[in-house]
DNA sequence: CTGGGGAGTTAGCCACACCTAAGAAATTAG
DNA sequence: CTAATTTCTTAGGTGTGGCTAACTCCCCAG
């Protein structure tokens, strides 16, 4: 119902921008907006007055543009559809961790929402997809997981990887080689901040990773 | 890779002259597409245009289109999603045969090749789909099977289920209702063309078909 | 063999989603 | 506090996919 209407292009503009308002603090500008989605600035200040005028989303003039409060609904329904696509993909038709993001961007919008809620049900109504990302439930409510960053934890301490960011998929498979998966345990041995690296223990190995990739990992202390 | 480049609708334009082309010997007009895509005939007209500067039909001015060898394979290409799809919707996710046309109609734009083969693969490559279509291979093969449609059979005569038109949801239900489904046993009773009636016996139990009904239901005989 | 009438195409319009180039606003620098 | 720079928007163009209205072509009937 909420994302009906839209086409797939507006719902990839609300995700983008649901995506940058929760992860960073920073206003959510046209530039940025341009980015992520691979198209120019002029695009983005089109499209998101076609948003405004639905009232999906809210836009002073050379302001930082927010999501309404259906607007929020409508990403988070396509982030829903994102995350249990994913994790069908891998479950059903054996796909790695890493080949599961673009064909899930393209499958969210082509889905019916009966589509969702049976494979929910047929899933078994997982609440993470496979880097642990949770999974929004259809009225909206998005599970918060108490995980910090590789980064944030001091040498010696150790976790257990709760969320792994999708965003790389080159990164994914490097980490899978490290031996570094979904709630495998892993000790901090020791930061090295000026040469940007940390180095870790996984399974009885030594793995130094590099900032980028510290921060894409995401633990449960203790 | 043979429908990669093709919007959406290019896609659909391919699939509904190759089901005209197949079904019948009746030339494909712009009207009949217009008329089958819900399109008003300049529509048509532009697309064809578009899809003949591409190489994928034939269409002299005023006359006949045709699909020309590509643009076949990249009508069987989405013909192939489509029946997998329908098959995967039923078979994983417990839809009814009456249920996944429409589904499976958006869901083949969506799915990459990838996606399609590994499909194929996790359902155990069947040969035919819900309604009893066969189901054309990755190179473009189309298993033909040796099905008459019920009113080419004689009263007495029986016959084994093996294909059923998808073309009216409507119309799956109701067959579904008379106990009629994939390989069920039917025998004709009795011919009342004047009344376009057709009297069969399906489990013990007698049910009248109307002629679009009998139409749509193929037998192998015996 | 000439007129219609219906089918098909062209013309001209809108919306969406993209672009580049140019102009307006805000912020930062001097 | 002006000036320069960055950022955003507007202007104008393209391709796809729709539409209605008008025109053109083909064919059949008289």
């Amino acid at each position: 119902m909420t994302t009906s209407g839209l086409t797939p292009t507006a719902q990839d503009y609300l995700k983008v921008i649901w995506g940058a308002q929760e992860w960073s603090d920073e206003p959510v500008t046209t530039s940025a907006l341009a980015e992520r989605l691979g198209v120019s600035t002029p695009t983005v200040s089109e499209a998101v007055k076609r948003l405004a005028a639905k009232g999906l989303v809210s836009h002073p003039r050379y302001g930082s543009i927010a999501l309404t409060e259906s607007g929020r609904r409508a990403a988070l329904d396509m982030v829903r559809r994102h995350r249990l696509l994913e994790t069908f993909l891998v479950t059903y038709l054996g796909y790695g961790w890493d080949e599961v993001h673009e064909e899930a961007e393209i499958l969210e919008h082509a889905v019916s929402a009966a589509f969702v809620d049976r494979l929910e049900r047929r899933l078994g109504r997982p609440t993470r997809d496979p880097h642990g990302d949770p999974i929004p439930s259809r009225d909206g409510e998005l599970p918060e997981l108490p995980a910090v960053s590789l980064c944030e934890l001091a040498e010696g301490a150790a976790g257990q990887v709760a969320r792994v960011s999708d965003a790389d998929a080159e990164l994914l498979r490097y980490l899978s080689g490290a031996g570094i998966g979904l709630d495998g345990w892993i000790t901090v041995v020791r930061h090295q901040a000026a040469a940007g690296v940390l180095t870790v223990e996984v399974d009885g190995r030594r793995v130094d990773l590099g900032l980028p990739a510290a921060r894409a990992v995401w633990v449960v202390r203790k």
